[in-house]
RNA sequence: GCCGAUGUAGCUCAGUUGGCCAGAGCAGCUGAUUUGUAAUCAGCUGGUCGGGGGUUCGAAUCCCUCCAUCGGCUCCA
C-alpha cells in the first residue's frame, strides 16, 4: 500500500500502482469523468500513469491551467495526426500548448497549407477525436528514437533528439500518429469536442532567423462546443477594444504613408489626452525630487560611439545624418541616456548631491523591423517618460523602491490591476556576456529583489533576461486580446557611468563612480496610451478624457443659453463644448455617446427657464436637472476621487 | 527583414466566370424641419479601385513589381 496526500492535507491509502483516475473514481464517478490531468509530487502526469510510491496528488479539472495545457498539448498531437493523414510526407517541428491553445510547426515540403485548408483539418481532427484514440506512452532509447525519425526522414525531430539525454526519451502514440514527447497527455481524444484553427503563419525553426521557415498552425480546442462559442464571442468583443480601431474612431492618432511607417501623428484629442498624462507624471516626479531637463533630438555620432550603442545597434538604426560639413555625422537619438550623462558631466558632483534625478519626456527614434510595427505599441518614433537617476551604490535600493512607488501609484490611479512584474537577472552560467564586476551585479540584483519584496510586489524572476549592462525590473500589461506589452521599466546600469567616466567626490575626498538607474514608469507615451485605450475601451477616466461634457441644445432656440453654460463650465476648468448642429436631440445623444463623452448636458425650454441643465451620464442615462454650478462641483468631486496630486 | 493574408470615396463595406459612365450606408455640403434622452427628410459633392508596369479589343477583377496594413516569426538600447 502507498499513501496519497491530497491538497487539503488528508491522506488515503491505495494499492501500489494505482492511477490518478482510479483514485478519482474512488472519490466520485463525476470527478473521475471530469479530471483531465494530475499533479503527482509536482510533476504533471496523465491520469492513467500508475503511482508507485507515497505521493502528493492534485487532480485537475478543465478549470485548472494544468488541465488546459494538457488538453491543448494533446490537441496539437491530434492536429498532427490529421495533418499527416491529409498531407502525407509532412515533417514536424515542435507542437506545444500555449497560453490559450496550441500550435504545431510543420514543413510541408513542396506543398503549401493555406487558410483555406484549415476547415478541412478541423473536420479531420473532430473525426479522429471521436475515434476515442488513447494516448499511449512508451519510453525509448536515444538510439531507437533517432533511428525511428531517420527512417521517417524527419530531420527536425532528429535534431531535437540529439539534444536529449538517453533514458529520458519517450514517445506518445495516438491512432496512426507517434510523436517524440515528454507528455503528459489526455487519456484519450474523445474529450476534445470543439476545434478551431485560428491562424497560420511562418515561424523560423527554433526561432532562429537563419533557419528554414516552417508553417505554424495555431488552434484552440475545448471539451464543450459552448466553451468554444464563448471564446469566439470574447475574441470579437476584444477586437472592438483594439486601440487602432478606437484611436481612429475617437480621432486620437493617425498614421500617414507619406510621413512614414511607424511614425504616429497625434491628433488634437490624442494630444490632449497625452498632455494630461504627462502633466500628471510631471507633478508626481516633481514631488519625488526629479529635475526636468531637455535635450536635442540628435547627437553627434561620437556620442553613441562613446556610449557603445553605435557599435551594437548602428547598423540597424536610422543611418547618420550628414551635413554640408564633410565628415560630420549626427544620429537621431535612439535613447536619452547619453545626453543625460553629458548633463551629469557639466560640473563636478559631490556625494552630497546624490541622487541626481534627471527627467525628460524624450522623443527617440528606432528603426524597428517593418514586420514588427503595431499600432501605437510598436513604433519607430516615440516619447519615453524617461529619467536617469545617478546615485551612490549605497542608495541603489532606496532609489529603486522610490521608483517602484511611482510605477505602482500610476497603475493604481489608472486602475491597472492585471500586470506582471518581471525581474530580469543575469544568466549565472554565462557571466562573461555581461559588463561590470561580479560584486556590483550581485549587489544590484539583491537590491532589486529586496526592493520588490519590500514593496510587496509579486514578481517572476527570469534568469538570462537582464540587459548586458545591468539587471532590471519590468512591468508588463496585456492588451485586449492577451498579448503582453512591457510598460514601465527600471534598469540598473554600470556600463554608461564607466564609458562616460562619470564621477563624484566622496566624503573621503576620493573620486567614485556613480550607479545609474534608467526608469520609465509609462515606458513610452505611445505604448501606454495604446494599452490604456484597450483597458478602458476608450472610456477614459474623467480627469483624463479629452472632452468631459458636451452641451446639447434641444433646438437652435437654446443655442445662446447653451453657449453660456459652456462658458461657465470652461471657466470652472471643465472641458466642455457645444453640439449646436441642426440635428435631433436623439441623434446628438447617440453620436456623443459613441464618442464616449462622460456627460451630456441637455438644455431646452425647461432648463433655460429654471437656469439649469439636464445631466445624462455616459452609460447610465438621465441623472435629472441641476444647476451648472452643482454640476461643476460634482465633476470636481469625482475627479478628486480619481486623482489627487 | 521572413511567411501568409489584405488594400475599392474621409469611415464601414458591395462589386458575379475580365464587358456599358464603379455602387451603398455613414460623414461632408445645400435646403426643409425647430426637435426632450442612442440615427428627421430631400438634393448634391466626393473614387486614376494602394503606386508603377504588363497581358487583353477591353482590367477593380489576370500576371509582375514596389508600398502600406493585418496575423505570426525574429528583434527590442
Amino acid at each position: 500500500m502507498i499513501e496519497i496526500t491530497f491538497p487539503d492535507g488528508s491522506v488515503r491509502k491505495y494499492q501500489e500502482g494505482v492511477t490518478p483516475h482510479e483514485i478519482a473514481s474512488s472519490i466520485s464517478p463525476r470527478l473521475a469523468s471530469d479530471i483531465l490531468a494530475a499533479t503527482v509530487n509536482s510533476n504533471i502526469v496523465e491520469i492513467t500513469r500508475p503511482i508507485k510510491e507515497n505521493a502528493t496528488l492534485k487532480l485537475h479539472k478543465w478549470e485548472d491551467q494544468e488541465a488546459k495545457s494538457t488538453f491543448w498539448h494533446s490537441s496539437s498531437h491530434l492536429m498532427a495526426e490529421a495533418l499527416e493523414q491529409l498531407f502525407p510526407g509532412i515533417k514536424f517541428g515542435i507542437g506545444p500548448s500555449i497560453e490559450v491553445g496550441f500550435y504545431y510547426d510543420v514543413d510541408t515540403g513542396e506543398r503549401q497549407i493555406t487558410e483555406s485548408d484549415l476547415k478541412k483539418i478541423e473536420e479531420k481532427m473532430l473525426e479522429l477525436a471521436r475515434e476515442k484514440q488513447s494516448f499511449v506512452r512508451r519510453e525509448v532509447s536515444k538510439q531507437e528514437a533517432l533511428e525511428t525519425y531517420k527512417a521517417k526522414g524527419d530531420e527536425y525531430k532528429c535534431e531535437l533528439i540529439d539534444d536529449l539525454e538517453d533514458g529520458t526519451i519517450s514517445f506518445y502514440t495516438n491512432g496512426s500518429f507517434t510523436d517524440l514527447c515528454r507528455g503528459p497527455h489526455l487519456s484519450d481524444t474523445s474529450v476534445i469536442k470543439a476545434v478551431k484553427l485560428t491562424s497560420i503563419a511562418g515561424a523560423y525553426w527554433r526561432g532562429n532567423e537563419k533557419n528554414k521557415m516552417l508553417t505554424r498552425i495555431y488552434g484552440v480546442t475545448f471539451p464543450q462546443k459552448k466553451l468554444l462559442d464563448e471564446y469566439l464571442v470574447m475574441l470579437e468583443e476584444a477586437k472592438k477594444r483594439d486601440h487602432r480601431k478606437i484611436g481612429k474612431e475617437l480621432e486620437l492618432f493617425a498614421f500617414s504613408q507619406r510621413v512614414g511607417q511607424g511614425l504616429p501623428l497625434w491628433l488634437p484629442k490624442g494630444a490632449m489626452l497625452r498632455e494630461r498624462l504627462e502633466n500628471f507624471l510631471k507633478v508626481v516626479q516633481k514631488r519625488h525630487g526629479y529635475l526636468p531637463v531637455m535635450t536635442p533630438h540628435i547627437g553627434q555620432k561620437e556620442l553613441y560611439v562613446t556610449s557603445g550603442h553605435y557599435a551594437k545597434y548602428g547598423k540597424d538604426s536610422f543611418q547618420p545624418i550628414h551635413t554640408p560639413q564633410e565628415g560630420e555625422e549626427f544620429l537621431l537619438k535612439p535613447m536619452n541616456c547619453p545626453h543625460h550623462c553629458e548633463i551629469y558631466k557639466t560640473k563636478p558632483r559631490s556625494y552630497k548631491d546624490m541622487p541626481l534625478r534627471l527627467a525628460e519626456f524624450g522623443t527617440v527614434y528606432r528603426y524597428e523591423q517593418s514586420g514588427e510595427l503595431h499600432g501605437l505599441t510598436r513604433v519607430r518614433g516615440f516619447t519615453q517618460d524617461d529619467a536617469h537617476i545617478f546615485c551612490r551604490p549605497d542608495q541603489l535600493k532606496e532609489e529603486f523602491i522610490k521608483v517602484i512607488d511611482i510605477v505602482l501609484y500610476i497603475f493604481r490611479t489608472l486602475d491597472f490591476k492585471d500586470y506582471t512584474a518581471q525581474i530580469s537577472l543575469r544568466d549565472p552560467n554565462n557571466k562573461e556576456k555581461y559588463i561590470g564586476s561580479d560584486d556590483n551585479w550581485e549587489k544590484a540584483e539583491k537590491a532589486i529583489i529586496e526592493a520588490a519584496r519590500e514593496k510587496g510586489l509579486e514578481t517572476v524572476v527570469e534568469l538570462g533576461e537582464a540587459a548586458f549592462y545591468g539587471p532590471k525590473l519590468d512591468f508588463m500589461v496585456k492588451d485586449a486580446i492577451g498579448r503582453k506589452w512591457q510598460l514601465g521599466t527600471i534598469q540598473v546600469d554600470y556600463n554608461l557611468p564607466e564609458r562616460f567616466e562619470l564621477e563624484y567626490v566622496g566624503a573621503d575626498d576620493k573620486k567614485h563612480r556613480p550607479v545609474m538607474i534608467h526608469r520609465a514608469p509609462f515606458g513610452s507615451m505611445e505604448r501606454f496610451v495604446a494599452v490604456l485605450i484597450e483597458h478602458t475601451g476608450g472610456k477614459f477616466p474623467l480627469w483624463l478624457t479629452p472632452e468631459q461634457a458636451v452641451v446639447l441644445p434641444i433646438s437652435e432656440k437654446f443655442n445662446e443659453y447653451a453657449k453660456k453654460v459652456v462658458e461657465f463650465l470652461n471657466n470652472n476648468d471643465i472641458r466642455a463644448s457645444i453640439d449646436d448642429r441642426n440635428e435631433t436631440i436623439g441623434k446628438k445623444i447617440r453620436e456623443n455617446e459613441l464618442k464616449r463623452v462622460p456627460f451630456l448636458l441637455i438644455v431646452g425650454e425647461k432648463e433655460m427657464d429654471t437656469d439649469t441643465i439636464s445631466v445624462r451620464k455616459q452609460g447610465d442615462g438621465d441623472k435629472g436637472q441641476m444647476s451648472a454650478a452643482e454640476f461643476a462641483s460634482m465633476i470636481e468631486k469625482e475627479i478628486k476621487e480619481q486623482i489627487n496630486y
